[in-house]
DNA sequence: CAGTCTCCGTACACTAGTGTATTGTTTGCC
DNA sequence: GGCAAACAATACACTAGTGTACGGAGACTG
């Protein structure tokens, strides 16, 4: 039912093929998210953008903020399906497995910090929004159960495992923040080994010392 | 210079004195700010709010900007003034001193939960507006360098020091983020309070262990 | 008690953005 | 190659918001 059109030259940049999908729409409307967030997004901008008029948009969206609602519901359903695939994969030995979480959330905000900035966004859009918000829980649930049952599966105690996944979300949301700034993502790396490294050490779990 | 009108009744609330002065705007703009973002501040809405009409906004600013700009110039004024006031406050011994920063920074989360708000939108405007950015980068660092040099009377390693600093930092601007949900600053200080103290017990800080 | 300064109201012009209706163009399919 | 569906352009009406010009009313000042 989503148009079985390929889009003939999927995303080539700006000066596109001439016949648009729902779905590139969203492309265009997610990138501006990125860059200058949610209030940004204009039917006529993104028209430009995609080298057409208006007359596209209206085919494709009945409202603007159909739009809106689809692009936000269009992130949920990936991040679902990433937490989905993490899950299913079958776990490592603890630690191996935890250091890859930890580079991944930081690679992340490396080499995609689109998609931080997107979801940075989407948490400013959240404080007006309440399906917005009633999305951001889920995920955020989403991704601190599975924080907690890896700590777990490290530390063996639920409470120390609890602290440890909040540190880690919040350290992530704060660190997202940081980004207006000159940042470094490497720096930040660091930090948060030494700290969980540390913390560990108190807990006496004595695997992962160091 | 700023006018020595102290504005008859000075906030009563939605129906004020005949006559505003230019912290009467400010204020109403602040709280709107607070509660929906800076793009929801309108000229039309905020005379409303004041009981007005734009016909006294623009005579006390030159336009929406300007608006904008001094409310952001006096966030920055008065966290400056702030810092001043603390950086100036006789310190009292380490441990106890550290524990009144905690004190502060959580109770602020608190009770005046405006305030986040509104430095929360800021960072989103600072997005998009460079000066409001490099205000932010100045307040930031001023914070942290306080940070610095509290932790590091308390632990004597500058390392650990920054570390710790930059934990308070990451943990309280990503649990500013947290507030669009149910929050509870109640919990998040006790689990400040726990991380902190098993990184110094790991440090070897034994003076403030547990 | 007139004058002036300060503050506010009113009316208007202007812009940016949305949404709608209607009329083209392609494109795939028979 | 013709027809219907998919997509896009054009033109229009409408709204919300800004900014400006100017006039009016209080209040302080001599």
């Amino acid at each position: 039912m989503k148009a079985a059109n390929p889009s003939i030259q999927p995303t080539n940049g700006d000066t596109p093929a001439l016949r648009l999908s729902r779905d590139d729409w969203l492309d265009a409307a997610f990138e501006t998210v990125a860059e200058s967030g949610f209030d940004s997004v204009r039917v006529l901008t993104l028209a430009a953008a995609l080298g057409v008029t208006r007359g596209s948009f209206y085919w494709h969206f009945t409202d603007h903020a159909e739009l809106i609602s689809a692009l936000v519901e269009r992130w949920r359903m990936r991040e679902v399906d990433t937490h989905q695939r993490a899950q299913e994969a079958r776990p490592l030995e603890p630690k191996a497995d935890l250091e890859r979480m930890l580079e991944a959330a930081l690679a992340h905000a490396g080499a995609e910090i689109k998609y931080l900035r997107f979801e940075l966004a989407l948490r400013g859009l959240g404080r007006s929004n309440p399906d917005v918000a009633a999305k951001l829980v889920e995920v955020d649930r989403m991704r601190m159960r599975l924080f907690e049952t890896k700590f777990l599966r490290l530390t063996g105690d639920e409470k120390t495992a609890g602290e440890l996944a909040a540190l880690f979300y919040l350290a992530i949301v704060g660190g997202t923040h940081a980004l207006a700034r000159p940042a470094n993502p490497e720096r930040t790396k660091d930090y948060l080994q030494r700290v969980i490294g540390h913390y560990l050490i108190a807990a006496q779990i004595p695997e992962v010392a160091q």
